[in-house]
DNA sequence: GTTGAACATTCCTTAAAAGGAATATAAAAT
DNA sequence: ATTTTATATTCCTTTTAAGGAATGTTCAAC
């Protein structure tokens, strides 16, 4: 998983944005006018989510449509997943290495 | 989704350690050495990923044994279904949205 | 009870990110 | 051609986060 994805993602006012995103594209101007923010500062925020691969600019006109890039949502989809098996393989592995660290303890004694 | 955890996630350091942890639980000493930090950065960043639900931490004698939460990666996961259905519906609504635009631009001509 | 190991916290400095205001660009409307 | 609309960019200031060094705390071993 890229960090520039994800802290692309960990802004509050972007993450609005790729929330508002996920209803369809929309211009920046739209943006603006939904989220009662700043146009520079949303051309900013898209600015940023564009070059972390989450959003995707179409030009028409004067405007700018942006909208969410599949890909990018099915690289955090992956990395969730090499997540998601852990759990199924066993669900508490505390249990596992305490009884490893304890038996690591007993060694250490024998030792000194 | 919550911004805490995704800049939680959103730091390099802080992602190696939740992907070292994928592997199993850890003392803070066992992290530090793999990742060649500093033991108090490390603390650091254990507590960030703490406070964001993301690792849970067990007293063990002297040692602390951090270890994945499972709900924070139900969390991101949940999130990321919300924008999987997007694409289930539909490939690429871009072209609703130019048509929708255009017809847009019709009106406010009839309108001046 | 004194020493050492494992870990957490504090304080300070430095670096990175965000917001604001102004300006630049490019197409559209007049 | 000039003005207006839509958007991007720049520069500056402020805020936030990260790293380093030192110190605090707790338990263990002796």
């Amino acid at each position: 998983m890229k960090t520039t994805t994800l802290s692309a993602l960990a802004e509050s006012n972007r993450l609005q944005i790729v929330e508002l995103l996920r209803n369809g594209p929309l211009t920046v101007g739209e943006i603006t006018e939904r989220l009662r923010l700043r146009q520079p500062q949303v051309s900013k925020h898209l600015r940023i989510l564009s070059d972390a691969g989450i959003v995707e600019v179409h030009a028409f006109a004067n405007r700018r449509i942006y909208q969410l890039r599949r890909q990018a949502f099915q690289e955090l989809d992956a990395w969730l997943d090499s997540f998601r098996r852990i759990w199924e393989e066993k669900l508490d592995r505390l249990d596992d290495y305490l009884q490893e660290l304890q038996s690591k303890e007993g060694c250490r004694e024998d030792q000194q």
